[in-house]
DNA sequence: AGAATAATGATAATCATTCTCAAAGATAAG
DNA sequence: CTTATCTTTGAGAATGATTATCATTATTCT
């Protein structure tokens, strides 16, 4: 496959600006995961980015990982059973609900919920660094 | 070290319930978990079951608490960083704040929060099943 | 182009957890 | 209390996810 070179220099400029040095592997990578708009895992990284640049191996998709997830272009989710599922870091912070039958993952967020965790953690004396809220949920029967 | 007659009762009793063998690995290990006032992980717990039965392996402590786990009568968190965490489970529901610096685990609990994970989920179509709050958090610098 | 430096692929190592199976232990019947 | 049955245990192998190692290859700088 063939990635358009108007998407192509884009990541290209966004790994210039993270000072890493240029390689198809990165350029793959950071395409289909800033393309992706579900929670995949490694496996599904590698298998995406692989039609891009077939040679790429998956120690190279979990040190490229782990590097954006450093420089805060992608986010991390562990969420129970297998193992951790990326995206693309957004503007603005959301939580998940995952349905516990199909594995699908929807996202939500809200204020009032995010002010009460700042509110709670500094009553007992604690700035929230990070958290998670990860809803296991089952859809419900009509 | 001894288990005083009256905590070894109150764990066999327990264990008769839930319709398994009495066997010393188990009641050393349902005894250390309710005593423990922290959230300790399988190490941890094998360490102190053993000051009660010495011989207890890791296999037992991890197929124990599984089945511990599926009759209700302990909770499993898996916070970041290392293996799960256990407790007994309470009466009641709560979420936890966890030290980035020391690993230290505190709990909370918030109605509203919950309340509110529950509207939201249903909003979008969804009942709740289980789910995970967890703030990673620092102490205020005074 | 050539030297310097960083990234890659293959694979070994690690960590948490589960599985396997022969030996030991618990329970129930006689 | 003994025996027969059925469960649990301990030791270690196996698994799954992730990280580390290191020689080879690719990128960047001059
Ligand atoms: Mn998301
Ligand atoms: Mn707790
Ligand atoms: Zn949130
Ligand atoms: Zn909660």
């Amino acid at each position: 496959m063939e990635l358009g070179s108007n998407r192509k220099s884009r990541m290209i400029s966004l790994l210039r600006n993270a000072n890493v040095r240029i390689t198809d592997q990165r350029i793959a990578l950071l395409s289909v995961i800033s393309e992706a708009n579900d929670h995949p895992d490694v496996l599904e990284l590698q298998k995406r980015a692989k039609k891009i640049c077939p040679s790429i191996s998956l120690a190279t998709v979990y040190r490229t990982l782990l590097s954006f997830l450093e420089s805060g272009v992608v986010h991390r989710n562990s969420f129970e059973g297998g193992g951790a599922r990326y995206e693309m870091a957004k503007e603005e912070h959301h939580d998940h609900i995952i349905d516990v039958d199909t594995g699908e993952v929807v996202e939500f967020n809200s204020d009032i919920i995010e002010n009460l965790q700042f509110e709670i953690a500094s009553k007992m004396g604690y700035d929230v660094i990070h958290h998670r809220l990860d809803l296991y949920c089952r859809k419900v029967s009509k």
